[in-house]
DNA sequence: AAATATATTTGATTTAAATCAAGGAAATCA
DNA sequence: TGATTTCCTTGATTTAAATCAAATATATTT
């Protein structure tokens, strides 16, 4: 005998609540507001779906949403006016986006692969801010989050060899994947090499030839195109001192 | 005849306030309070002064409190265990510091000079936050504007040559001066040219030799020690592609 | 003000990573 | 399914910046 438990056969208040059954409710911002409030903000949002390939938005756009990272991923880069690109970050589940320090978005932001997102409107979600300053008190703790990846990042560039970068690069997506409760090992990436070494500031013969010099060392091995397994992680970690 | 109009010849509220004298006043992050609330601010702030040289606190230190820097310059850093240092920013007269996502301060502060700054208990200023919302905004807005900077450095490390990073730094330090109402034309570096390389991922030989060729092309000129002009800040800007 | 220490410049040489080049593997499309 | 495009790998060569080395300038201490 099955028992369903499908949301539209439950009683209730959470009947119509989608965030109730939302899979990264317990990791998003929106984690720290109760069943009530939760319908609240259900209220103001909507969802955006985006293509492999495609923007959600652009620097230089007007900021009039922001965004919460469902399910998919996404790197945010910055361009020059000489078309020079900059990878600043990778976005997963959970990630909130689109907030900036000016009236326009300071970077760019595309999927890596078909993504999901919860889309709110500015003015709408700054409102619900001042009804709500849990809210805006675990915007601002995860900002501070993404400024000390964003040194980190600086860190890395500044001092770290191309290897090292590599297997940071690694470790930082498995340790991703550990907190919002993935398999942390292997770690199958959505993103190119090319966008790796974007990203690490490095070119794409460098990051493939340290893959391939750290596979001949077995300290990772690739078990599936782009899945790569991290043979000893106490290894690693003392590998890279942080 | 002389107008005596030094503090404690004045009455009314203002008296024996010391922000209302305060020369960051305006651009720090308690500008957006009015007169009142800075009286109520004031009373839960304390001035620590920090000799050159002296740090204001350590990577990995509970975070016990916050500060806005007055007088002086700040470089702060990140270290890792297997002690190389990373130079991650350049705090001047109005910036904020200490705010941490964790329970521990995420890099060292470093006075440059002789420094003057606004200290809170964490735990006070938090509870002024909790009563002046507007704070809390303000904050959020800073560490948005500091995470941008962090990113533009990203780039920066990623995709500038050794010379463009050079006179990149030289226009960020003289747009800084703008921001805060100096004098942005020479610019005075309170910092060595080992902590500017070590800040842009450079060697100091690559900073000197970039300086000097800089120089040879009269791009900038030498007025001083370490003072720095800037010639043609219209083709400079032409050089770098923002 | 001299002595010492620290910071900066300039030159010679090395090197890690970039660039140039070409073949092979995946993914996407018709 | 095969064709086409995009992505990745590996090798040869170049190069920008690091390293090594030594002299000079500036700052600090006695």
């Amino acid at each position: 005998m099955n028992i369903n438990v499908s949301p539209s056969y439950c009683f209730g208040k959470k009947t119509n609540s989608k965030c109730n059954f939302c899979a990264v409710k317990l990791i998003a911002f929106c984690g720290v507001l109760d069943d009530e409030d939760i319908l609240n903000l259900e209220a103001i949002s909507n969802e955006t779906k985006i293509s492999k390939g495609e923007n959600i938005f652009n620097q230089g756009d007007e900021v009039s949403k922001f965004y919460n990272l469902r399910i998919g991923s996404i790197k945010i880069y910055k361009l020059s006016s000489d078309g020079r690109k900059q990878i600043v970050g990778f976005l997963f589940p959970g990630d909130f986006l689109g907030m900036s320090s000016e009236e326009e978005y300071s970077y760019s932001a595309e999927a890596l692969e078909d993504t999901i997102l919860c889309s709110f409107s500015k003015t709408k979600l700054e409102n619900f801010f001042i009804q709500h300053p849990i809210i805006e008190k675990k915007i601002l703790s995860i900002t501070n989050q993404e400024l000390s990846i964003a040194q980190d990042q600086i860190f890395l560039m500044g001092k770290y060899s191309a290897k090292e970068r590599v297997l940071k690069f690694l470790l930082n997506i498995s340790e991703q994947r550990r907190k919002i409760g993935w398999v942390n090992n292997p770690i199958k990436l959505s993103m190119t090499i090319s966008d790796v070494g974007n990203y690490l500031g490095l070119t794409i013969e460098t990051v493939s030839r340290n893959l391939a010099s750290l596979k001949k060392e077995k300290i990772i091995s690739e078990v599936g195109n782009k899945n790569y397994f991290l043979n000893d992680k106490d290894h690693i970690h003392k590998l890279i001192e942080t």
